[in-house]
DNA sequence: CGCCAAGTGTGACTTTTGTCGTAGACAGGT
DNA sequence: ACCTGTCTACGACAAAAGTCACACTTGGCG
């Protein structure tokens, strides 16, 4: 099945290109869609295809040979994946990439979209912003992982995720430690410690922030 | 003191570009130098320009609240830093970058860098690259700090840079730590206990790989 | 030639993180 | 309600990483 404009136009980099770009990339994207807990792609595969995701909730990460699994981004309708390897000199997969719920994405062929952009100079710009804001998070996230300890980790992560309520996700501890790049058992052991503190209450299966000054003091750390 | 178009011509960004395109760019950019150990630009700054390193390495990091240490990335003559912050949407450096020799740089205002990118659509295309290979390196230092040892951190570590001989750079242990998110003393331990197992010879201020096989297992780890 | 600063070797110790095993709680489907 | 699989609680333990203190090399440089 092939994409239509209007379809295109909710992808975030898509957005402000001119009708004609779009109708391209409408004639060379192709529809999939992949059911919850199935990969759409593996790590060191060799890459054929950057994707759009238009519905559903896509998760990437990287395994350890020990099965461990530290999640690099989790992405929502209008973002795209692995289009780093269309531009690096690996020819593979960077990240494996799984759907977390019922989702739909357009896959667009490598070669196809390394010409779209070369002939394209608003999709290029659009590219660079993605990259930029990605390399900005991917920075954090080093940081993070090097000189923060779990605690300080974990209440960060506490205070970015109390905003999106609404629907939000429920988070299990398991979730919360691919995130963090820990293990389960430390994910539920420091939440008992802040809730010990007070900082936090656990209920049901949200967590509710009793004190966000407190949070943030451990946050440092 | 201006930029001259066979200098900016040996910055790899710039290397594909048209004349016409390096003379503009060599209107804006200012040339500035730095003795060894200074500091370029500070994370959490306001961003005013990009960066180019003429001559020289420079080395990008951010440090913890306690002082230590992540080495980010080591660049060389032709590398270009502090693109990042022109495209995301914060405002200030999202690294620290400090001279490790005497350095020059040329340094592009952000304003006109952007518009000279958004007219340009090679000059954008030759970012995507830039950006891209920046992703990969930095997708796998998140893998290496969330899921690796730091046996096996520093097993990869030998093995990456052992081929660079020549000239290449003393490593002080200190420095190592710091690309590997870690402190002195583990470094130091770690090559002795490679050292007791004759995977490696500690000599002078020089690491003499014995076992590569050897080391390739570890690095697993 | 001798001194100083930077880099290194080493042990003892603490803290943090991860592992394992087992048991209980809960949610959804039939 | 009753299972069943997923999620969670928790304690005891093991391993990895980090801290501290201090002595010992070196290489440069005055």
């Amino acid at each position: 099945m092939d994409a239509t404009v209007q379809d295109l136009r909710r992808i975030s980099l898509f957005a402000d290109l001119s009708d004609d770009v779009l109708n391209r990339i409408a004639g060379v994207a192709i529809s999939r869609s992949f059911d919850p807990g199935q990969t759409i792609i593996i790590e060191g595969d060799p890459c054929h295809a950057a994707y759009f995701v238009s519905d559903g909730q896509v998760r990437l990460y990287r395994v350890s040979p020990a099965g461990r699994v530290q999640v690099l981004s989790l992405l929502g309708p209008g973002s795209a994946f692995n289009l780093v390897p269309l531009f690096a000199p690996r020819g593979t997969n960077h990240t494996t990439a799984q759907a977390l719920t019922e989702v739909a994405v357009y896959a667009v062929a490598d070669d196809d979209l390394r010409q779209l952009v070369s002939e394209n100079a608003e999709l290029a710009l659009a590219i660079v912003r993605e990259f930029a804001v990605q390399l900005d998070r991917l920075t954090d996230l080093v940081e993070d992982l090097s000189l923060r300890s779990v605690r300080g980790r974990l209440a960060r992560f506490l205070l970015e995720n109390a905003e999106r309520e609404g629907e939000a996700h429920r988070w299990t501890q398991g979730d919360i430690a691919a995130h963090l790049g820990t293990v389960r058992d430390m994910v539920g052991r420091t939440l008992r410690a802040f809730a010990d503190e007070g900082l936090v209450r656990m209920q049901r299966q949200r967590i509710v922030l009793l004190d966000r000054e407190g949070l943030e003091a451990e946050a440092e750390l």
